[in-house]
DNA sequence: TTGAAAGCGTTACCAA
DNA sequence: TTGGTAACGCTTTCAA
């Protein structure tokens, strides 16, 4: 009696409460045909008079698997795992763990005992019996040997070098090339800078490749320079300072991210230009603030949520050895155009 | 051989291994005094060898709970689930769990079956030990459930009418004082409007409560109104054109939080009033935005995350017994001077 | 229609 | 110093 009265009810205690077998308990609380209706009848009664709640410990032991599933997150920073994208995503995942009555843990620590990450020890101890990777790190091996030891993961995003593994995404490539686009040839924009994220994150990678490719396909004679954030606010400021100083005019910066986006108004600003009339901005993701800021940033969409729940999905399909060969589903995304590239014409 | 190969390395497959019990290699692996040195060295060599990782489930069964805990998010709503506190609150108790070992789950669906909230049946079936419940509604009668049954609960905020249960928070009341003697006193302003958050949540109240006293004990005549928001962006904006509409001369607005100051600033600024030289604005929270809104808010720092932390560090104290008896921790704010109130004077 | 018993993986107690 | 065994709560097969 240290801290909580622990009066757990089993189903012994049912059992007894009704004065019949345990195993005719367990039989009546999951509606086996082969209990009479009046049993059931008075199992279930007793079971909710006492409060009696299955012990998930006794169960998962017992079916070989428990019913919670993980998400698991990069790094213990801030940076990452407080970013917008993850709620969203932690939103997707719940909504459709909750539909099958699943519990979600949610594992960030990469910290390594024993040579294995923690959320892998979540997976090999099964108190998760699958997990949702939202690792963007390209060099993450970890990724790799839970993908290699066939454990039912779902990847969040592209894993080129991991052709067999479920993975959910959208096409970034093409998200970034939509923008770019938007910026040449609706608004006739020709010297561009790209603010990157890290080049170790294929979404970094393919975002700058989305706007190369698009510059090049373009057929117009268009200028271009690069600068490399982290995804941080901080670091979008400092790119798009390097990038100001370094070419002139300057008539556009695309950010790889909203928050960098905003580093980089902030630097535009501060040096008493105007956007969009002196300088154009376009930034990526969409997580709810960037309509926030005057002007708001066009920026291109991402279906986070939509893909938490699409893992989930396909997680569940994994587990219940429905699914399809291993896939790589891919989401569409939205062009939205607000007032940070001047008036819409097109 | 559906999904995965399910090939568990169990105690009895090391202790095959190295040819003794399974008790044996039990207390070799927690390096139990009573095993000779020698036996353990090769009970580590065979388990590291085989990839044994202990299971939960067994685990759990054996010692009457599980060493997860949970945090429960209120409702299924991107409203509440989305909103940056969480996050920074998540990051925190991720924090402290991972410093104990400890798994997470995240439980957000309230939604009844039989009765029982999800997230009850969560700690219930044991499948987390104990919970930190970051619900702000005074009317969720699940929080009052739990801490009558005596489950291990670490609330965060102020639940008046839960005096006995453990929790965590700021002084509320405080920081809407501080902010508003920051109005009133620093730069004279003494019409004054404020935006509360919805009046089921007790954190609404006692900001509003705050700032109500603080105008009473400044000693100076002050008029002031109020409109009530939901903490959301948009109903900061309908609050706002309301309290513009109704008080005449109106020289400041208080939101209970930033982002409700967010839709405020867009209506002050459609109207073409300037913040601060026509209307000071303040918020509260201080989660990561607010510096980057032109100006930049002034507010109240709420440090999420060390609540997040110190709520998980007193949930595993209330675990282990070691608890004093059920407290309310309150941690300090800060009060962070911006510019949308006017230079700094004071 | 129901009861008894076995076994999932772990740990702790009691023998040896 | 160690091995056998029982028990945690649950489901399921086998026996009645």
């Amino acid at each position: 009696m240290t801290a909580a009265k622990r009066a757990n009810v089993t189903l012994k205690d049912v059992a007894t409460a009704v004065g019949i077998s345990q195993s005719a308990v367990s039989m009546a609380l999951s509606d086996h045909p082969r209990i009479s209706e009046t049993t059931k009848e008075a199992v279930r009664a007793a079971a909710a008079r006492l409060g009696y709640v299955p012990n998930s410990a006794g169960r998962a032991l017992r079916a070989g698997r428990s019913t919670s599933i993980a998400v698991v997150v990069p790094n213990t920073g801030q940076h990452v795992f407080g970013h917008p994208y993850f709620m969203h995503l932690l939103v997707g995942v719940t909504a459709e763990a909750n539909a099958r009555d699943a519990a979600l843990m949610v594992s960030t620590n990469p910290d390594e005992t024993h040579g294995v990450a923690a959320y892998e020890r979540v997976l090999r101890s099964q108190a998760a019996s699958g997990a949702i990777i939202a690792s963007a790190s390209i060099s993450d091996r970890n990724v790799n040997r839970m993908v290699e030891a066939a454990l039912p993961v779902v990847l969040v995003g592209r894993f080129v070098h991991l052709p067999h593994a479920a993975s959910v995404g959208i096409d970034e490539i093409a998200g970034a090339a939509a923008i770019t686009r938007h910026l040449v040839e609706d608004h006739g924009l020709t010297r561009i800078a790209h603010i990157s994220g890290p080049l170790d994150h294929q979404t970094a990678v393919d975002r700058y490749e989305g706007f190369r490719g698009a510059l090049a396909a373009s057929g117009r004679p268009c200028t271009h320079t690069l600068a490399v954030g982290d995804f941080s606010e901080e670091s979008g400021r400092a790119a798009a300072r390097q990038v100001l100083d370094s070419m002139t005019d300057l008539q556009a910066i695309f950010a790889a991210n909203d928050e960098m986006a905003y580093g980089a108004m902030l630097e535009i600003r501060s040096r008493g230009l105007r956007i969009p009339e002196d300088i154009a901005l376009a930034g990526y993701d969409d997580f709810g603030v960037s309509r926030l800021t005057t002007p708001g940033i066009t920026t291109i969409h991402v279906p986070a949520e939509a893909l938490g729940r699409k893992a989930a999905d396909i997680l569940f399909d994994l587990l219940d050895g429905t699914a399809p060969d291993p896939v790589h589903t891919v989401l569409p995304f939205d062009l939205v155009i607000r007032e940070s590239c001047g008036p819409h014409s097109g």
